[in-house]
RNA sequence: GGGCCAUUAGCUCAGCGGUUAGAGCGCCCGCCUUUUAAGCGGGGCGUCGAUGGUUCGAAUCCAUCAUGGCCCA
């Protein structure tokens, strides 16, 4: 019917359009402008009974409407909560009480008017003039019931925000433990600095990195997968706290634990050693649970965790040999893995460090439920830590809870000649088919040239820390927009 | 990669071989100036995830695919 706007021809919510046009019409911007609120919802409700009589000015969502002929409540939700507004047409006038014919649910709505209570002693606004500020062009998910659907959740993660304030919450939970794990580094004399997430060559762990090319360079770059070896230059440069929060990629698969962007904390401190990184993780993770939770004690999925007392420390061959597996200080070579790994029912034909992994994940991690510091790792799959007396461990940690690796620390190798010798030890790997063993990064090795002290240095999965304090089923959970297949477009 | 489950109206769901596919919310029309999952009266809503097949007849049974979820690797 409309030549110069087609558009609402085929829209799905013709009456939103013609609604925004008559806004247009009558000469009011149905986006509004900038508004001045006096107040936020939860403070009108929370001090109503001193403002009962007192102009001001709220701004929010629409969520409800309860007409009544010649009056009407509205449901307006801010980011506080929500509070309700009762307009008269005596209240507001004639002119803005119609133009309520021309809201939606959804709509963006500034509202002025008086606090009073209603008959059943609900705060509320009595509106003397209201005004929109923003057109919602299609409809806020169901009221009662919320929006369901996972897929959309995640997808349109602003529809489950609108409609499902415990999902809000987590992410305010999420900004506290953030916060907390910030403060407690500064208050120990962190310093917190931010590094390159081209890397030209991916390493500081053991992972699949995604590629990438910078054009103007003409040259490969890889998505950084741990903060690891830019920090510890920055321990050869003189800072002796630094850490940094920031997002890791791995190209792996997806699941409930992994995501292929994720935030990962790493801190170094020189001077120390994986001992002094097991009191700080203690006290990251107890700091956390109490920004989180308000207590240290809590249950995931029916499991009760304390996460305030001592976390049990012991050796990865310990526990492995706790539950049933093999002796692993009896194995001097290759083929005691092998063998070990084809009587566990794992691959035999895997890389070493994989299997190694693997043992451990098969024999100890699931037992792993109270918070546990596993010791000493094979120093194959430790290429960065120092190695401990015995040689054939490397001094690391891996913090576990509830069967889940929360982080990872070491003493941090500073010989750059063994560090050499670990990155040649693991460019063989690579060649002989582990895609995931560490590259030589000359680059880095030339940095540990000029000196690095001792340290200590942890990395902790911020993501699992959070999907663990808040009882989240799934990673996703945790993370505002969580990688998805792209959807196959509908229409044209 | 393997197994199981789900996909029906904008949203939350029912229907599980047999007239023209349903409910609540939302939406549209009417009434209602203290309601609050407001109420009352009326109305429309769908490529029943996609594609094939079986059948007189398919949302329903079968196969494949897509997406998501859970479990396992």
């Amino acid at each position: 019917m409309n030549p110069e706007e087609p558009r609402a021809e085929v829209w799905p919510e013709p009456q939103r359009f013609d609604k925004l046009r008559e806004l247009v019409s009558l000469g009011i911007n149905p986006y509004g402008q900038r508004y001045v609120a006096t107040h936020h919802a939860a403070d009108v409700v929370a001090r109503c009974d001193e403002l009962l009589g007192q102009p001001v000015r709220v701004a929010g969502r629409l969520r409800a409407v309860r007409l009544h002929g010649g009056s009407a409540f509205l449901d307006l939700h801010d980011e506080t909560g929500r509070i309700q507004i009762y307009a008269r047409r005596d209240g507001v006038g004639d002119e803005t009480f119609k133009l309520l014919d021309l809201m939606d649910l959804g709509d963006f709505l500034g509202v002025e008017g008086k606090v009073f209570r209603t008959r059943r002693g609900e705060p509320s606004i009595d509106a003397t003039m209201f005004v929109p500020l923003g057109k919602a062009l299609r409809p806020p998910p169901e009221k009662y019931h919320g929006l369901q659907d996972t897929d959309l959740r995640y997808r349109q993660r602003y529809l489950d925000l609108m409609a499902n304030p415990e999902v809000r919450e987590i992410f305010r939970r999420r900004s506290a433990v953030l916060r907390s794990l910030r403060r407690t580094l500064d208050d120990r004399g962190y310093l917190e600095v931010e590094t390159p997430v081209l890397h030209a060559m991916a390493g500081g762990a053991s992972a699949r990195p995604f590629e990438t090319h910078h054009n103007t360079l003409d040259m490969q770059l890889y998505l950084r997968i741990a903060l690891e070896l830019h920090l510890k230059r920055l321990l050869v440069g003189g800072f002796e706290r630094v850490y940094e929060i920031g997002r890791v990629f791995r190209n792996e698969g997806i699941s409930t634990r992994h995501n292929p962007e994720f935030t990962m904390l790493e801190c170094y401190e020189a001077y120390a050693d994986r001992e002094v990184m097991m009191d700080l993780t203690e006290e990251l993770v107890r700091n956390a649970a109490m920004a989180a939770n308000g207590t240290t004690r809590f249950s995931f999925q029916g499991e009760e965790i304390d996460v305030g007392v001592r976390w049990r420390r012991a050796t990865f061959a310990e526990l492995v040999a706790e539950q049933g597996g093999p002796d692993l200080d009896r194995f001097h070579g290759e083929d005691d893995w092998r063998g070990a790994a084809a009587a566990a029912g794992i691959d035999p034909g895997q890389p070493l460090a994989k299997i190694m992994d693997d043992i451990f994940e098969h024999y100890a991690q699931p037992t792993l439920r109270q918070p546990t510091f596993v010791l000493d790792h094979p120093s194959l799959m430790s290429p960065l830590a120092k190695q401990a007396p015995d040689p054939r461990y490397a001094l690391r940690f891996e913090a576990f809870l509830l069967g889940m690796e929360l982080g990872n620390a070491y003493s941090e190798q500073n010989d750059a000649q063994a560090q050499r010798a670990a990155f040649e030890l693991q460019a063989r790997q690579r060649q002989l088919g582990d895609e995931e063993a560490h590259g030589i990064d000359e680059d880095f090795l030339l940095a540990l040239e000029y000196g690095m002290p001792p340290a200590g240095g942890l990395g902790v999965g911020v993501d699992r820390l959070c999907m663990l304090l808040f009882d989240a089923p799934s990673l996703r959970e945790v993370i505002l927009f969580p990688q998805q297949r792209p959807k196959p477009q509908k229409e044209g």
